[in-house]
DNA sequence: ACGCTAAATAACAAGAGTTGTTGGTTGATG
DNA sequence: CATCAACCAACAACTCTTGTTATTTAGCGT
């Protein structure tokens, strides 16, 4: 995702406004690798803006995902987090703490054991689009 | 997962009961490929089974998939998938109509391209311990 | 077959996470 | 600084899933 500043002018650009909440958000995603959920990132807002709400976090959140800042990954946690690094690469999770490790696209289990983290499964799920849905089949 | 004469042992040989209930739960995942929710499952078995309850089938999924008879997929369509294949395979996810498939372990976008679906995303997630939690460093 | 006991069930409530609604507020533009 | 769409806070509602509890039932010994 790109610094608060550029993402104020983008915000702009576009016709949408840049408020302080949104500030505010930018701010505490931007260069954050803990992968935070919307609740995490809430929580950090509010101390800094007490009435901020909940649904104005998801909002900004849901529309940086939507706009491509931020990716949302959903790891079976409960929640979504928010990751601002959109560069293509893979998560560890561990399973005791929560912790979520960022994991270089050509990593295999071996090379994730490098840092100390073991691995029990990898799961993994290829998104696009079905031949059938592709061809225009459903509307035959 | 095995069958549901050989479920049914299982559960005997361990203490729990086969109930109609379960019977019923049993036939309708196994040989299953559809990757169903416990919903999905819930409205097929009340077809056969009306005043079956929703709690009942969670418990029933989440006792196999407890037992490993059924992996819990979370592909993050919004409700958990069961899957009686528990070999170990990876998925493809149709973002346009939900389906899923099943790809086998050493598939690569390309090769899911042979099946006639365009991979846009892949997501990979290792999923283990962390450093920190195997050398107990959190009790410091 | 019969009765005992632990397990399972149905019905209901409730929890977590997320999204919809609404009426008042505010940022951007001219 | 006036206008208007976008935004925000508050609150309700929604989906998925789990907890609670009283009742029923499967499994087992007899």
């Amino acid at each position: 995702m790109r610094s608060p500043n550029e993402l104020a002018r983008r915000f702009r650009s576009e016709g949408r406004k840049f408020t302080p909440q949104r500030e505010l958000i930018f701010r505490l995603v931007f260069d954050n690798s803990a992968h935070p959920t919307a609740d995490a990132v809430f929580a950090a807002a509010r101390l800094q803006m007490p009435m901020i709400s909940l649904k104005t976090v998801y909002q900004v959140l849901n529309d940086l995902a939507e706009m491509g800042e931020v990716h949302a990954l959903d790891l079976g946690t409960g929640s979504i987090r928010f990751d601002p690094n959109t560069t293509d690469h893979h998560h560890a999770l561990c399973a005791t703490c929560g912790l979520i490790l960022d994991v270089a696209v050509a990593a295999t289990p071996e090379l994730v054991a490098g840092h100390g983290f073991v691995v029990h499964d990898v799961d993994v799920t290829f998104r696009g689009t079905c031949a059938s849905c592709l061809t225009g089949a459903h509307d035959l």
